[in-house]
DNA sequence: GATGCCATCTGTAGCCACTACAGACTCAAG
DNA sequence: CTTGAGTCTGTAGTGGCTACAGATGGCATC
Protein backbone atom coordinates (compact mmCIF):
# COMPACT_ATOMS: atom_id res chain seq x y z
CA UNK A 1 0.00 0.00 0.00
CA UNK A 2 1.26 3.69 -0.65
CA UNK A 3 -1.37 5.27 1.98
CA UNK A 4 0.52 4.71 4.71
CA UNK A 5 0.83 7.26 7.39
CA UNK A 6 3.85 9.35 7.74
CA UNK A 7 5.82 10.87 11.58
CA UNK A 8 6.50 14.66 11.31
CA UNK A 9 9.54 14.16 10.53
CA UNK A 10 9.08 12.81 7.45
CA UNK A 11 6.67 15.58 6.27
CA UNK A 12 9.24 17.64 7.39
CA UNK A 13 12.06 16.08 4.96
CA UNK A 14 9.34 16.01 2.30
CA UNK A 15 8.54 19.49 2.37
CA UNK A 16 11.40 21.29 3.46
CA UNK A 17 9.55 23.00 6.76
CA UNK A 18 10.96 23.01 10.22
CA UNK A 19 9.39 20.21 12.43
CA UNK A 20 8.57 23.33 14.90
CA UNK A 21 7.16 25.31 12.50
CA UNK A 22 4.51 22.35 11.06
CA UNK A 23 3.36 22.27 14.80
CA UNK A 24 2.95 25.99 14.87
CA UNK A 25 0.99 25.73 11.47
CA UNK A 26 -0.87 23.28 13.24
CA UNK A 27 -1.53 25.81 16.38
CA UNK A 28 -2.51 28.85 14.46
CA UNK A 29 -4.92 26.59 12.16
CA UNK A 30 -3.31 26.72 8.83
CA UNK A 31 -2.92 22.92 9.39
CA UNK A 32 -5.57 20.55 10.51
CA UNK A 33 -4.35 18.59 13.98
CA UNK A 34 -3.87 15.41 12.34
CA UNK A 35 -4.91 11.70 13.74
CA UNK A 36 -2.62 10.34 16.62
CA UNK A 37 -1.31 6.68 16.95
CA UNK A 38 -0.71 6.81 20.65
CA UNK A 39 0.59 10.32 20.96
CA UNK A 40 2.26 10.78 17.69
CA UNK A 41 0.85 12.72 14.76
CA UNK A 42 0.45 10.85 11.85
CA UNK A 43 -0.25 12.11 8.83
CA UNK A 44 -1.14 11.58 4.59
CA UNK A 45 -0.83 12.87 1.30
CA UNK A 46 -3.27 15.26 2.18
CA UNK A 47 -0.92 16.85 4.70
CA UNK A 48 2.12 16.99 2.54
CA UNK A 49 0.13 18.88 -0.18
CA UNK A 50 -1.24 20.85 1.75
CA UNK A 51 1.83 21.74 3.48
CA UNK A 52 3.25 22.15 -0.03
CA UNK A 53 0.97 24.37 -1.18
CA UNK A 54 1.10 26.37 2.20
CA UNK A 55 5.30 27.00 1.79
CA UNK A 56 4.87 27.96 -1.68
CA UNK A 57 2.66 30.48 -0.80
CA UNK A 58 4.70 31.42 1.86
CA UNK A 59 8.11 31.39 -0.82
CA UNK A 60 6.00 33.98 -3.03
CA UNK A 61 5.73 36.08 0.00
CA UNK A 62 2.07 35.97 1.17
CA UNK A 63 1.10 36.25 4.74
CA UNK A 64 -0.32 33.54 6.92
CA UNK A 65 -3.76 35.47 6.64
CA UNK A 66 -3.53 35.18 3.17
CA UNK A 67 -2.28 31.82 2.82
CA UNK A 68 -5.20 31.08 4.52
CA UNK A 69 -7.58 32.95 2.11
CA UNK A 70 -6.08 31.20 -0.82
CA UNK A 71 -6.38 27.76 1.09
CA UNK A 72 -10.39 28.49 1.14
CA UNK A 73 -10.22 29.47 -1.82
CA UNK A 74 -8.33 26.90 -3.59
CA UNK A 75 -10.73 24.54 -1.66
CA UNK A 76 -13.84 26.22 -3.50
CA UNK A 77 -13.78 25.25 -6.81
CA UNK A 78 -12.90 27.35 -9.91
CA UNK A 79 -15.97 30.14 -8.83
CA UNK A 80 -12.97 31.56 -6.82
CA UNK A 81 -10.39 32.37 -9.59
CA UNK A 82 -11.22 36.07 -9.51
CA UNK A 83 -10.77 36.22 -5.94
CA UNK A 84 -7.40 34.37 -5.94
CA UNK A 85 -6.08 36.52 -8.58
CA UNK A 86 -7.03 40.31 -7.00
CA UNK A 87 -5.59 38.42 -3.48
CA UNK A 88 -2.29 38.11 -5.80
CA UNK A 89 -2.33 41.28 -7.56
CA UNK A 90 -2.50 43.06 -4.06
CA UNK A 91 0.01 41.15 -2.70
CA UNK A 92 1.89 41.85 -6.06
CA UNK A 93 1.69 45.75 -5.61
CA UNK A 94 2.73 45.44 -1.89
CA UNK A 95 5.95 43.40 -3.20
CA UNK A 96 6.88 46.06 -5.77
CA UNK A 97 6.55 48.91 -3.08
CA UNK A 98 8.63 46.98 -1.53
CA UNK A 99 11.12 46.74 -3.95
CA UNK A 100 11.04 50.30 -4.90
CA UNK A 101 11.63 50.96 -1.23
CA UNK A 102 14.65 48.89 -1.00
CA UNK A 103 15.70 50.35 -4.43
CA UNK A 104 15.50 53.87 -2.59
CA UNK A 105 17.71 52.53 0.35
CA UNK A 106 20.36 51.48 -2.21
CA UNK A 107 20.99 53.92 -4.45
CA UNK A 108 21.71 56.19 -1.36
CA UNK A 109 23.88 53.55 0.29
CA UNK A 110 25.87 52.87 -3.10
CA UNK A 111 26.27 56.78 -3.42
CA UNK A 112 27.77 56.67 0.37
CA UNK A 113 30.20 53.99 -0.30
CA UNK A 114 31.04 55.42 -3.94
CA UNK A 115 31.97 58.67 -1.52
CA UNK A 116 33.46 56.91 1.14
CA UNK A 117 35.55 55.09 -1.38
CA UNK A 118 37.04 58.24 -3.33
CA UNK A 119 37.81 59.71 0.26
CA UNK A 120 38.48 63.18 -0.33
CA UNK A 121 35.94 65.04 2.31
CA UNK A 122 37.01 65.58 5.29
CA UNK A 123 35.33 63.17 8.03
CA UNK A 124 33.28 60.29 6.75
CA UNK A 125 31.00 61.26 3.87
CA UNK A 126 28.40 58.63 4.91
CA UNK A 127 28.56 60.22 8.43
CA UNK A 128 28.14 63.40 7.22
CA UNK A 129 24.89 62.10 5.40
CA UNK A 130 23.24 60.68 8.26
CA UNK A 131 24.25 63.77 10.25
CA UNK A 132 23.02 66.69 7.45
CA UNK A 133 19.54 67.53 8.24
CA UNK A 134 17.09 66.35 5.89
CA UNK A 135 14.47 65.40 8.75
CA UNK A 136 12.69 68.93 7.92
CA UNK A 137 13.19 71.10 11.14
CA UNK A 138 10.11 72.96 10.92
CA UNK A 139 7.41 70.15 9.58
CA UNK A 140 6.92 66.60 10.02
CA UNK A 141 7.84 63.96 8.12
CA UNK A 142 6.44 60.93 6.65
CA UNK A 143 7.07 56.86 7.46
CA UNK A 144 8.67 54.95 5.08
CA UNK A 145 5.71 53.17 4.61
CA UNK A 146 2.10 52.02 5.74
CA UNK B 1 18.43 82.17 24.15
CA UNK B 2 18.16 79.51 21.68
CA UNK B 3 19.59 76.73 24.17
CA UNK B 4 16.23 76.02 25.86
CA UNK B 5 14.90 72.30 26.61
CA UNK B 6 12.19 70.74 24.89
CA UNK B 7 9.60 67.95 25.95
CA UNK B 8 9.68 64.51 24.20
CA UNK B 9 6.60 65.57 22.20
CA UNK B 10 8.38 68.84 21.05
CA UNK B 11 11.53 66.30 20.01
CA UNK B 12 8.71 63.55 18.13
CA UNK B 13 7.28 66.46 16.17
CA UNK B 14 10.94 67.73 15.18
CA UNK B 15 12.66 64.43 14.01
CA UNK B 16 9.10 62.69 12.88
CA UNK B 17 9.75 59.69 15.28
CA UNK B 18 7.02 58.09 17.70
CA UNK B 19 6.97 59.29 21.04
CA UNK B 20 6.67 55.70 22.42
CA UNK B 21 9.26 55.00 19.90
CA UNK B 22 11.61 57.01 21.32
CA UNK B 23 11.20 55.81 24.83
CA UNK B 24 12.07 52.48 23.33
CA UNK B 25 15.50 53.92 21.48
CA UNK B 26 16.15 54.67 25.39
CA UNK B 27 15.41 51.49 27.13
CA UNK B 28 17.48 49.75 24.84
CA UNK B 29 20.30 52.37 24.63
CA UNK B 30 20.45 53.93 21.20
CA UNK B 31 19.68 57.04 23.02
CA UNK B 32 20.81 58.61 26.33
CA UNK B 33 18.68 59.43 29.33
CA UNK B 34 17.99 63.15 29.44
CA UNK B 35 17.69 64.79 32.51
CA UNK B 36 14.66 65.34 34.04
CA UNK B 37 12.94 68.60 35.14
CA UNK B 38 10.17 66.73 37.76
CA UNK B 39 9.10 63.59 36.08
CA UNK B 40 9.36 64.68 32.71
CA UNK B 41 12.56 63.93 30.43
CA UNK B 42 14.46 67.59 28.75
CA UNK B 43 16.18 67.26 25.48
CA UNK B 44 18.46 69.80 24.23
CA UNK B 45 20.37 70.20 20.18
CA UNK B 46 22.23 67.41 20.84
CA UNK B 47 19.59 64.67 21.46
CA UNK B 48 17.70 65.89 18.42
CA UNK B 49 20.37 65.44 16.09
CA UNK B 50 20.90 62.09 17.53
CA UNK B 51 17.59 60.89 17.19
CA UNK B 52 17.56 62.03 13.75
CA UNK B 53 20.68 60.44 13.02
CA UNK B 54 19.33 57.03 13.91
CA UNK B 55 15.76 58.15 12.17
CA UNK B 56 18.20 58.19 8.97
CA UNK B 57 19.88 55.02 9.16
CA UNK B 58 16.54 53.56 9.70
CA UNK B 59 15.16 54.72 7.03
CA UNK B 60 18.17 53.10 5.02
CA UNK B 61 17.35 50.00 6.28
CA UNK B 62 20.00 49.21 9.40
CA UNK B 63 19.07 46.95 12.04
CA UNK B 64 19.52 48.57 15.11
CA UNK B 65 22.46 47.52 16.06
CA UNK B 66 24.05 48.36 12.95
CA UNK B 67 22.77 52.06 13.90
CA UNK B 68 24.47 51.43 17.43
CA UNK B 69 27.72 50.63 15.91
CA UNK B 70 27.86 53.79 13.07
CA UNK B 71 26.77 55.55 16.14
CA UNK B 72 30.12 54.58 17.81
CA UNK B 73 31.93 55.19 15.01
CA UNK B 74 30.44 58.93 14.09
CA UNK B 75 31.54 59.71 17.61
CA UNK B 76 35.32 58.14 16.84
CA UNK B 77 36.46 60.78 14.35
CA UNK B 78 37.41 60.41 10.85
CA UNK B 79 39.86 57.06 11.76
CA UNK B 80 36.64 54.91 11.15
CA UNK B 81 35.91 55.91 8.13
CA UNK B 82 36.96 52.73 6.37
CA UNK B 83 34.54 50.68 9.22
CA UNK B 84 31.66 53.02 8.25
CA UNK B 85 32.17 52.00 4.85
CA UNK B 86 32.54 48.65 5.53
CA UNK B 87 29.70 48.36 7.71
CA UNK B 88 27.80 50.43 4.89
CA UNK B 89 29.22 47.94 2.20
CA UNK B 90 27.62 44.76 3.88
CA UNK B 91 24.63 46.40 4.45
CA UNK B 92 24.37 46.95 0.93
CA UNK B 93 24.86 43.78 0.01
CA UNK B 94 22.55 42.62 2.57
CA UNK B 95 19.37 44.75 0.63
CA UNK B 96 20.81 43.40 -3.09
CA UNK B 97 20.22 39.99 -1.64
CA UNK B 98 16.24 41.43 -0.23
CA UNK B 99 15.81 43.32 -3.51
CA UNK B 100 17.01 39.67 -5.69
CA UNK B 101 14.73 37.94 -3.29
CA UNK B 102 11.53 40.34 -4.09
CA UNK B 103 12.07 40.19 -7.69
CA UNK B 104 11.92 36.35 -7.85
CA UNK B 105 8.60 36.77 -6.16
CA UNK B 106 7.63 39.84 -8.49
CA UNK B 107 8.41 37.82 -11.27
CA UNK B 108 6.14 34.61 -9.99
CA UNK B 109 3.30 36.93 -9.09
CA UNK B 110 3.05 38.95 -12.19
CA UNK B 111 3.46 35.65 -14.29
CA UNK B 112 0.73 33.31 -12.24
CA UNK B 113 -1.89 36.57 -12.64
CA UNK B 114 -1.05 37.06 -16.41
CA UNK B 115 -2.30 33.49 -16.51
CA UNK B 116 -5.59 34.03 -14.34
CA UNK B 117 -6.41 36.71 -16.73
CA UNK B 118 -5.54 34.82 -19.98
CA UNK B 119 -7.76 32.16 -18.20
CA UNK B 120 -8.03 29.41 -20.54
CA UNK B 121 -7.32 26.70 -17.74
CA UNK B 122 -9.51 24.52 -16.25
CA UNK B 123 -9.29 25.95 -12.62
CA UNK B 124 -7.08 28.78 -11.17
CA UNK B 125 -3.56 28.95 -12.63
CA UNK B 126 -2.31 30.43 -9.53
CA UNK B 127 -3.59 27.61 -7.47
CA UNK B 128 -2.85 24.71 -9.48
CA UNK B 129 1.14 26.53 -9.37
CA UNK B 130 0.77 26.91 -5.43
CA UNK B 131 -0.41 22.55 -5.54
CA UNK B 132 1.72 21.46 -7.92
CA UNK B 133 5.15 20.20 -6.34
CA UNK B 134 8.15 21.88 -6.99
CA UNK B 135 9.39 21.15 -3.50
CA UNK B 136 11.71 18.23 -4.32
CA UNK B 137 9.91 14.95 -3.20
CA UNK B 138 12.77 13.09 -2.95
CA UNK B 139 14.87 16.18 -0.80
CA UNK B 140 15.39 19.23 1.25
CA UNK B 141 14.78 22.59 0.22
CA UNK B 142 16.72 25.88 1.34
CA UNK B 143 14.64 28.85 3.17
CA UNK B 144 14.78 32.29 1.77
CA UNK B 145 17.01 33.40 2.97
CA UNK B 146 19.26 33.83 6.59
C1' DG C 1 -9.31 76.91 44.96
C1' DA C 2 -11.63 73.80 42.18
C1' DT C 3 -12.08 72.09 37.62
C1' DG C 4 -10.91 70.60 33.11
C1' DC C 5 -7.75 69.22 29.79
C1' DC C 6 -3.68 68.01 27.58
C1' DA C 7 0.91 66.09 27.96
C1' DT C 8 3.70 63.04 30.01
C1' DC C 9 4.86 59.15 33.01
C1' DT C 10 5.56 53.81 33.99
C1' DG C 11 4.69 49.19 32.95
C1' DT C 12 2.89 45.67 30.36
C1' DA C 13 1.19 43.16 26.43
C1' DG C 14 0.56 42.61 21.53
C1' DC C 15 2.10 42.18 16.53
C1' DC C 16 4.42 38.63 12.76
C1' DA C 17 6.37 34.24 11.65
C1' DC C 18 8.96 31.68 13.47
C1' DT C 19 12.86 29.48 16.42
C1' DA C 20 14.86 27.54 20.55
C1' DC C 21 14.91 25.54 24.35
C1' DA C 22 13.64 22.26 28.79
C1' DG C 23 12.11 18.22 30.36
C1' DA C 24 9.03 14.23 29.67
C1' DC C 25 7.62 10.25 26.86
C1' DT C 26 7.80 6.35 23.30
C1' DC C 27 9.71 2.92 20.57
C1' DA C 28 12.85 -0.14 18.21
C1' DA C 29 17.44 -2.15 17.95
C1' DG C 30 21.32 -4.25 20.07
C1' DC D 1 18.01 -3.76 29.93
C1' DT D 2 20.11 0.05 27.99
C1' DT D 3 20.77 3.26 24.53
C1' DG D 4 19.59 6.47 21.24
C1' DA D 5 16.66 8.75 18.13
C1' DG D 6 12.42 10.64 17.60
C1' DT D 7 8.45 12.96 19.36
C1' DC D 8 5.65 15.37 22.81
C1' DT D 9 4.00 19.82 25.51
C1' DG D 10 4.74 24.29 27.04
C1' DT D 11 7.12 28.42 27.38
C1' DA D 12 10.06 32.17 26.09
C1' DG D 13 12.83 34.68 22.85
C1' DT D 14 13.68 37.38 18.30
C1' DG D 15 13.21 42.74 16.00
C1' DG D 16 11.28 46.96 16.01
C1' DC D 17 8.12 48.87 17.22
C1' DT D 18 2.91 50.04 18.72
C1' DA D 19 -0.99 50.27 21.91
C1' DC D 20 -3.06 50.62 25.97
C1' DA D 21 -4.19 51.27 31.18
C1' DG D 22 -3.93 54.05 34.86
C1' DA D 23 -1.28 57.47 37.47
C1' DT D 24 0.77 62.33 37.56
C1' DG D 25 2.07 67.14 36.11
C1' DG D 26 1.23 71.62 34.91
C1' DC D 27 -1.48 75.31 33.00
C1' DA D 28 -5.69 77.94 31.93
C1' DT D 29 -10.14 79.02 33.17
C1' DC D 30 -14.10 79.76 36.12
Amino acid sequence: MTEQAIQIGELSRRTGCNIETIRYYERVGLMPAPPRRGRYRNYGGEHVSRLAFVRRARELGFTLDEVRALLGLAAGGQASCAEVRDLAASHLQDVRARIADLKRMERALADSVRACEAGQDPGCPLIQALSAAPVSPAGRSAQTGP
